[in-house]
Order: C-alpha cells, then sequence, then structure tokens
DNA sequence: CTCATCGGTTCATTATTTGAACCGTCGCTT
DNA sequence: AAGCGACGGTTCAAATAATGAACCGATGAG
C-alpha cells in the first residue's frame, strides 16, 4: 500500500478508536511501526486532520476535515438535502431513521434521527454498514453494478447474529426481491431484535449513492408494518434523490450568486 | 516535503478551486506532476476524500471528510456549540457574523450567519482568514503565544487593500490594544468598505481555539456602534468557551449514555 | 484534417520511507 | 525509594516506494 493509503487509513483508525487515543494503541492498530505511526501523526497534524492534547499527549480528530465537510456540502449538498427528509419520516414512522453516503467502498452513517420512544434502535453517526447484514447494505447492493456485488461475494460474508444472511445464493435472491419491491428489509441480520428497511438514493445515471433507512425494535413491527415503512421509506429516497439532483441542475447554471 | 503533506496539499487546493477541477489544472496548481497528482487522486479517492465524476472525468471532494466532521462534532463540538451563539449575534447585531477555528496553523470559517439586509458583507465557508488582515486573525493574534506571533511577522504581511496594516510595529500596537479591550476591529483591512470586529473563543488553557467575528459595511458602522458590537462580541464568545468548556467536562465523566 | 489539450499510463532513475534499537519520563509495585 | 514496565518520542543505515519524461488515445476547436 502506498504512504498515503497507510496513513489515511491511520487516520481512520483515529476516528474509529476511543475519543482519545495514544500513540502505541494507534501504531498496534493499524499494525504500523510506532516511529512510522508518528511520522504520520506529525503529518496529519501539520494539516489539521489530527489533533494532538497537549496534556495527555493523546490524538483525536482535528479541524480540518470540519472544513473540508462544509465545502463538499456548500458544492453536493447531499446531507444538508437530505436532512429534513430523514426528520419527517422518523416523525412519521415514530421510528429510528438513518441516512448513509456510499464513499471509499463502504456506506457510511452521516445522519441518525433518533425515535423518541423509550425503546428505540440505536445507531451511531460515522458507524460503517456491512452490506449483506442490514437493510441499507441490501438496498444499496441490489441496485449496484454487478461487478461490485461480485467482488463482495468472493469474501466470505460474516454472521452477526444467527440471522444473518451467509449464502450467496440467499443474498443473490433476497437482493432480486429487494430490486423488484424497490426497498429492502434486514431481519436480525446486524443485531437482535431489530427490523430495519431501506431504499437506495439513485443519481441520475440511476447508481446509488447512498440510502436512507428506518430501523425497529422487532416487537413494534410485524409484516405489515414493515412493508409500510418500507414502501414510505422508497418514497422518501425518491424525492430526496428528485430534489438534490434537480438543486444540482439549479446550481450548475451560471447564477449570478452574489448580486446582492 | 512528505508524501503525505503533499497529497494532503493536494486534498486542500482541490478544496479551494472551483467545484469540480480537472487533473491537469490540479497538477499545475500543486507543482506536481501529472503522473504523481493522478496517483495521489486515486489513492485519496479509494478512501473517499475526492471523488471522480464519472461523465466529466473531473474531481470534487469526497463523502469521507463529512463522516470524519461528524465524528469530531460529536467528540468535540465546537461548530455545533457555537452555532446558536452565532445566530443569536447575527439576529441582535443584523449583520453578517461568521465563526473561525484555528488549525493547520490557519483560521479558517466553518459557520457563517448572513446578515437579513439587501447591503451585507459575504463571507464563504471554508475561506481561510489573513491573521494580520482580519478581525478573526487579530483576535486571535492577540492572545495567541508571543511565539507563533514572532512567526508570522517573520514573512512579510501582505496588503489587501491600501489599510491593510502592513508594518510589524503598528501590527504590535493594534494586538496590545485589541488585548486590552478583549475584542479586535479590523477597519477595511482585506475588503474595502468593510469594518469587522472579533473576539477569541478561548480554551481552559487560555489559549484561542477559533474566533467569531462580526463583519459589515462601513456606511452602516460608525465608531460607538462597531465598539458596542464589538463588546457584544466579546460577551458572546465568553459564552460559548463557557458553555464548550463545560460541556467537554460533562463529557468527561463516565455517564450511562445508553440507558434508554 | 491538423493541432493542441485533455485524462491517463509506463518504467528506469531517484529520493523517500522504514523500523530495530535507543532515550527519558511517568505511574505502579515491591 | 528503588526497580519495573509501558509510554511518547528519536535516530540512522537499509530497504522500499515515489517520481517524471515520454508516451498513448480521445476529444474538440480552427
Amino acid at each position: 500500500m502506498s504512504t498515503i493509503g497507510k496513513a489515511l487509513t491511520l487516520l481512520d483508525a483515529v476516528s474509529r478508536l476511543e475519543k482519545e487515543v495514544g500513540l502505541t494503541e494507534i501504531a498496534r492498530h493499524c499494525g504500523l511501526d510506532k516511529a512510522t505511526a508518528r511520522r504520520f501523526l506529525v503529518e496529519l497534524e501539520k494539516h489539521g486532520f489530527v489533533e494532538q492534547d497537549p496534556e495527555t499527549r493523546r490524538y483525536r480528530i482535528g479541524g480540518a476535515p470540519v472544513r473540508l465537510a462544509r465545502i463538499r456540502e456548500a458544492r453536493f449538498p447531499y446531507l444538508s438535502t437530505a436532512a429534513p427528509f430523514v426528520r419527517e419520516l422518523a416523525e412519521a414512522s415514530g421510528e429510528t431513521v438513518h441516512l448513509s453516503e456510499y464513499a471509499a467502498g463502504r456506506l457510511s452513517t452521516i445522519l441518525v434521527e433518533d425515535s423518541p420512544r423509550a425503546n428505540r434502535v440505536i445507531v451511531e453517526v460515522g458507524s460503517v454498514l456491512p452490506f449483506h447484514a442490514t437493510a441499507s447494505g441490501l438496498a444499496f447492493l441490489a441496485f449496484c453494478p454487478a461487478r461490485q456485488l461480485e467482488d463482495l461475494l468472493s469474501a466470505p460474508l460474516e454472521a452477526f447474529t444467527e440471522n444473518t444472511v451467509t449464502s450467496a445464493n440467499d443474498l443473490r435472491s433476497l437482493l432480486a426481491e429487494t430490486a423488484r419491491r424497490g426497498y429492502s428489509i434486514c431481519l436480525q441480520g446486524l443485531e437482535s431484535g431489530v427490523i430495519s428497511t431501506a431504499a437506495p438514493i439513485k443519481a441520475p445515471n440511476s447508481l446509488p449513492i447512498g440510502t436512507i433507512a428506518v430501523a425497529a425494535p422487532l416487537v413494534r413491527a410485524d409484516e405489515a408494518t414493515i412493508h409500510r415503512l418500507g414502501s414510505t421509506t422508497a418514497a422518501t429516497a425518491k424525492r430526496i434523490s428528485e430534489k438534490f439532483f434537480g438543486l444540482e441542475q439549479l446550481a450548475a447554471q451560471p447564477l449570478a450568486r452574489r448580486a446582492g
């Protein structure tokens, strides 16, 4: 792997570990030498991607990504376009709704709207969703290029619960059904006692760029309920896509934005 | 410079150039060979820091920073803590208010609340604020370690307008005044016809981590007005700091956050 | 049809990254 | 308080990765 790849993997590790983390632990976690890890951290710090607490000498994610994220959102406002729809769906369903984005070969949670109920499903912002064991992942796979699915199937599928689908053939038929229906259903694939449904948010070329999903405790969601939620989710995903790529078109036009 | 440093500089360049930008232009802008620039872009793309539009083949900032920024904000919620205060100050003043963060040796704008007035000052999210020519920069310098100020003064100060302070001694006395007063005033230092005032948001070790600033068209801000805005800004900065670092203390305690 | 420019690729040359061994410091145990 | 282990951080010869001039094919303007 290139040096850049290693450094970015290290950054990813810092984001995944505890709030603040020491040099040795980072190095161990990335399989890097301590000296190498330190050089990477120094370099990342120079550019604001990590910060070192002057007291504890531990490292945390820095401020630079905040600036980049704001620029990204200003230019490609996926999150901010989708946010009101996520809230709306959360209110309408009374369940936890989360939005994911496909980047770097992974589906990452970038927004969560919690259910107001005491018994609710918790999803962490920043968590990575396994493709074969989450409703979001299934919704994504059902509409992505065949090539990508085959890549995924070339490795064994991890079983997170006893209900996780780990057979390639079962997964294929599940995806065919999902594609037909327009929304996915995942029954206790990642966590026991949780059922969820998701739909892809598609670009104009019809490839998915992310997903929106509803997750409910199993006790509140019978067959009919989950299908009702699923079709609402699919409709919401469609509306997000239309709003977002409609806006995109507008933004592409040479408006005199500053004319105030 | 290390490979990592070069790659992150390239990423920074992409963030600073137009919405989407071609390979040759990026390479030219960074002083890199086309082949090298491409390798960097491919590596950054693998990790989601840039995306390539499949049609135009141009590059833009990717989704990974959004995920990192959300994690950063969950762990160190500077922006989200400050946001309501920024809005409040914008409403109270009727002028454009912006929040900056110090990272990677630079002061970057991470939030802007526009004035509702037709004649208003425009500040771009993501813009980098020169230390000697903006109210935010002056507020930061007035409270940062002496060493940092000397580093800055070791290079000549660029004149953005005919009012920009470019003499080291003038700058020093301006900073002494700012430190005494608790807020800075910058009169047409970066843009003609604009006056602004800012105050530092300080960590418990009393070093500034960012600034909050109000920018107004000169025609609306006489001497008395700007001093009134300045002291309100300083008070707001203090409140942000107290709220934020108060929260920090709370977060450090071992709460059972998930006990729902 | 030609020329210029674009995105992208190749491979011998070159400069950078790497990591075992090394400090000094801190907190804990004996 | 002395000894131990783990920490953050540093060094420099050896090993590996980055580099860029020249190249290709495609696209579009004149």
